[in-house]
DNA sequence: CCAGGGTTTCAACGCCTGTTGAATCCCGAG
DNA sequence: CTCGGGATTCAACAGGCGTTGAAACCCTGG
């Protein structure tokens, strides 16, 4: 429903750019990077596709800019580790099913996932971004305050049960864990993750 | 390379139909269903891309014959349990990983996890493989031999640290877990399906 | 009140997609 | 030897895609 079939400019600050922004990350979190079009983005924000190539020059440009995380690892991670090694990861899940819940259909994390699976370039970003922004911090930590041995590997066996939570949860929504109440899922979940960054690895 | 543009039968038994599964196979498994192109299947059986439509109809009916699953459920998971529920978490996970080593490129778990992240119909038939197929086969034996409570909250579980292990290592590639050797996985992450399978779920 | 430039749209391009209908070919049954 | 029918290809369709270049618009600074 845009304003009647005028061109040009409309006075006041108009906000588009923002809006293409949020019906992007709405379009990439539900159906990734290919099945999204810039066509229905624009749809969605009420605009004309041109004014998206306009703004971010490409759709890998918009999608870059979409999926920027709305949440700072550099405050979070140390936030979630100030207490304390006990109970972290209780505490890491809890979070994660938090912010999940919050941001909803806008998920930064599902539009990473549903595009890293058939986008190499995607994929390399999502890599980056749990890397070098959470497993890395995590692994540092956790190899410094217990000594843990191995602790890249550590953090990459986190990242595998968290990705394994946001797929069964969210995107292939296995029943039970859908309706699951979060203090369930944290009792199952949060031992896991404890394991993998303190326990033997051993069986 | 086909024979020189002729069109019309050639002699002999032909396995076109074969190669068109398996060229599939290879693309959807690789690529996702959307990314998956019938022309480019075609070119890979060394077929015209009508070929393909007659065979199977539509694209959507050539991924359900290329996703059909290789091994029968029915006869692995009772092999699976049949030595106990001891070390069942090892013996699954080390199945898990050998499985995904021989089938390769052409895996179609990793098919259907790349096409149901954005391709509804393709999430469907991997929840009801996953649920009907394994899950509830697992969470029954398990329900009733050892008496565990919420035996399908526990299957789903397994479901998602077993997605997250797929993702992880397949797709995403996190670096420590692809060059792991196999002992090392099956220590870490068996002990991980074995508690939901058969531990205390609380905290 | 004029000029510049950011904002927005229009129309089109070239490409690729899944799918179709008809045509050719050749094997095997009668 | 004929002929039906499965195998195979060709050529085309209609639609959707990302992207482009130019045009219209209107606010702001001088």
């Amino acid at each position: 429903m845009t304003t009647t079939g005028r061109r040009g400019r409309r006075p006041g600050d108009s906000g588009t750019r923002a809006a293409i922004l949020e019906a992007a990350r709405s379009r990439f979190s539900t159906q990734g990077f290919r099945a999204a079009t810039v066509r229905a983005i624009a749809g969605d924000a009420g605009v004309d596709p041109a004014l998206v190539m306009h703004y971010f020059g490409t759709k890998q440009g918009l999608f870059v800019a979409a999926m920027e995380f709305p949440l700072d690892p550099a405050e979070v991670v140390p936030r979630l580790l100030a207490p304390g090694i006990d109970g972290l990861g209780e505490r890491l899940v809890g979070f994660l099913l938090q912010v999940v819940d919050e941001l909803g259909e806008a998920n930064p994390m599902l539009g990473l996932v549903r595009s890293a699976v058939s986008h190499p370039e995607a994929a390399r970003m999502m890599r980056e971004f749990l890397g070098e922004a959470i497993l890395d911090r995590v692994a540092e930590a956790v190899g410094e305050t217990v000594g843990a041995d191995r602790p890249r590997l550590r953090a990459d066996l986190c990242a595998s049960q968290i990705v394994g939570i946001i797929m069964a949860r969210q995107i292939l929504e296995l029943p039970e864990l859908a309706a699951a109440d979060r203090a369930t899922l944290v009792g199952a979940w949060g031992p896991t993750i404890q394991r993998y960054l303190t326990g033997s690895l051993a069986s």
